[in-house]
DNA sequence: AGACCGCCCACTGTAAAATT
DNA sequence: AATTTTACAGTGGGCGGTCT
């Protein structure tokens, strides 16, 4: 399946696309498409990486990625399949007006929010339920649910995925050199990883590749990797919650427990064992 | 667009102290 | 005892400027 861009299947009369994935993992390719996406994780977690930022997802988690948002579910192979329910739509699905007339001011927020992505935080299990049940819907039945869908999502409380606004789509070849720089990153993360390897990686001078990474990430490769490895910290501490911290800033590629504490501090807001304690309650 | 140079600051790890 | 914070010094990465 080619990297860049991306294009969902579509049925020639088929304005709103409902997918189902079910397979060990999910499609692993950094991927942007036109479509706005609304997922339901059912089962399976990992790292969702959106634009320029780096999420845990886990089952029971819903998000949605605005038009051209470059992203990719990361999961972790499991002894079940990972399993989500997915919308696709775009502004456009039903004439160039629709979303624009008057009846559907109060939805303003949710696009307004779709285009950085965000995760749902409030009335989960609601917003889930109607994911789940357009699956079984005749059409005229899930059209109308799925306006329903869109006012809910508008007035819950969200968190945004990602500070980046993405003004271009990415050319098949800028993403396939993200695809790779990704995939060694995430290979990689629990070693060091120096600039000169990376950008050797990249077939690019250290410099060109700093330059890269920031113009289409808006954030330093450094950055990133921080990010990720905390990221990873997190999923260790909620899913092996013997594990001491010493251990954790080792598996998460931190060479030394101060430099962890300081940086997960940074971007938790609290420290390692406060973040271990808050998942007991 | 990428390569090369150079300055400066952010990040890193060590060690030790403070906090739980 | 384990974890977190602080101080400090050395280094590598970030980035602006310039050239190809």
């Amino acid at each position: 399946m080619k990297v860049y861009p991306f294009k969902i299947p579509k049925p020639v009369d088929e304005h709103l696309i409902v997918q189902i994935d079910k397979e060990p993992i999910f499609y692993n390719r950094l991927h942007q498409h036109e479509e706005i996406q609304i997922s339901h994780i059912i089962n399976g977690n990992g790292k969702l990486l959106v634009g320029d930022s780096v999420h845990q997802f886990s089952a029971g988690d819903t998000y949605v990625i605005g038009s051209n948002l470059p992203h990719i579910f990361k999961s972790i192979p499991q002894e079940k399949d990972a399993h989500m329910v997915t919308v696709f739509f775009t502004d456009k699905s039903f004439g160039s007006d629709f979303f624009m007339l008057p009846y559907f001011k109060d939805l303003k927020q949710f696009f307004f929010n779709a285009t950085t992505g965000f995760k749902v935080i409030t009335n989960k299990e609601i917003i889930a339920q109607q994911l789940i049940e357009l699956q079984s819907q005749n059409r005229l039945k899930r059209f109308i649910s799925f306006l329903e869908l869109l006012e809910n999502l508008s007035q819950i409380s969200t968190e945004p995925l990602s500070s980046f606004i993405y003004s271009k789509t990415l050319s098949v070849n800028e993403g396939e050199r993200l695809q790779e720089i990704f995939d060694f990153v995430l290979k990689n993360f629990q070693q060091s990883i120096s600039l000169d390897e990376i950008s050797k990686m990249a077939f690019m001078t250290p410099n060109a590749f700093c330059k890269f990474f920031k113009q289409r990430t808006n954030k330093t490769f450094f950055q990133f990797l921080i990010e990720l490895r905390i990221e990873h910290a997190c999923q260790l501490l909620s899913s092996k919650k013997e594990l001491n911290i010493n251990l954790v800033s080792d598996m998460s590629g931190f060479n030394s427990i101060s430099n962890f504490n300081k940086k997960f501090k940074k971007l938790k807001g609290i420290t390692p064992t406060q973040y271990q304690q808050s998942l007991l309650q």
